[in-house]
DNA sequence: AATTAATTTAAACAAACGTTTAATTTAAAC
DNA sequence: GTTTAAATTAAACGTTTGTTTAAATTAATT
């Protein structure tokens, strides 16, 4: 893969914000160059073309999303609390990436374009391997039930997650969050641990 | 609120089509006026602009959106039957109502245009209301656990059903659904039996 | 210091955009 | 049957769109 100077770095993460903020056709050229002080040809010049530059930019973030989680795997802790960190890890990386995600939300049930997305399943498939992994582990020690869709646990991570900073105003009018920082707080001690309790619930619940 | 005739309920459905799967910017008036064969001056004559065309569209399709969820809640059977019809109803309201949800969970986060989304929060919160009424009986009935984040609980729902949807492609292969029916189907019986599964076993859990 | 290559610029391009106009056709009212 | 209103049309409006051009500037190489 070619590598992004500076100055192509620079405008990937001002077309990353716009993208995401106004949508891929509600984003022009010159704002992303008035936006990232560069001329408008400069796209065209190191990306090719507005689409491309999508296409680089989908690439740069992915190649980052990968979660490490070789660690966790062998960390000597219980199931249980395996799955409560990766549920963490799994927040944690829609969270960084939540930009990317809202742009990728938007392009996936897009007719219009196609985005070669065969980075972004790996990714997922080698989670969902992990995950898989820890489900046996705990099912093993007989504290997790026997039938679990493992296939459907991110689903309900990442869409709970998703569904709720999409909800963003909703939320933060009904459960009286103020400013910007008490919603981010909500997330990640709130939302987060009642993901967890819902996990760990199926994990463990028996019909 | 003034009612649509036949032509303008025509163009909505088609601009619904439209702006769900090209993005409202992707998709452009002369798209519109092609699919639902009129003049492009039509959607200006009625509905006085592209924006103002959204507007009506959002509302037209949100007064429809209303559960009827009375029946339900005086019917007799256990709260936790209820809870599954409930989730049934929110599933069958969401699929039914895919695109319109495809196209608010884009303007929601769009910071260029603003949509007055009231009826939308009081359909939210009517359904919220019936459901804190169910999980106040199950208590009662010391069927369900006692600390219950009753506004968490269509966050998952929905969320995990609208990312399901949104990543139909990658869902598709990995679980090997080849047709649309099958895809169709297994939204319906296995997912839906999942989301249940999950909110009964939030439900009864603890710790 | 001279030459080549890479970067940056302002200007121009045709195409597509949302909207309006003024003329025409169709329907309704009298 | 005439008049008035509503619906529909093709054409044109001025902007904005993504992209390209060719000249100017900066950096790298010799």
């Amino acid at each position: 893969m070619t590598e992004f100077n500076e100055k192509q770095i620079e405008i990937l993460q001002v077309a990353e914000q716009l993208f995401a903020e106004e949508g891929f056709d509600g984003t022009s050229v010159r704002d992303i160059a008035k936006k990232a002080n560069i001329n408008i040809a400069m796209i065209s010049y190191y990306f090719g073309s507005k689409e491309k530059l999508l296409e680089s930019l989908v690439l740069y973030r992915i190649s980052g999303m990968r979660m490490h989680l070789e660690n966790l795997y062998q960390e000597n802790i219980s199931p249980i609390e395996k799955i409560e960190k990766l549920i963490v890890y799994y927040i944690e990386r829609v969270n960084k990436n939540r930009c990317m995600y809202q742009i990728l939300h938007f392009e996936l049930s897009n007719k219009k374009r196609e985005i070669n997305l065969e980075a972004f399943t790996e990714v997922k498939n080698q989670n969902l391997k992990f995950l898989e992994g820890i489900i046996k582990e705990g099912q093993e020690q007989g504290m997790f039930q026997s039938d679990i869709n493992v296939t459907l646990l991110p689903t309900i991570i990442i869409g709970s997650f998703i569904h709720f900073q999409m909800n963003k105003v909703y939320y933060k009018e009904i459960l009286g969050l103020k400013t910007e920082e008490d919603f981010e707080n909500y997330v990640l001690n709130d939302l987060t641990a009642h993901i967890q309790k819902t996990i760990k619930a199926l994990l463990v619940y028996e019909k």
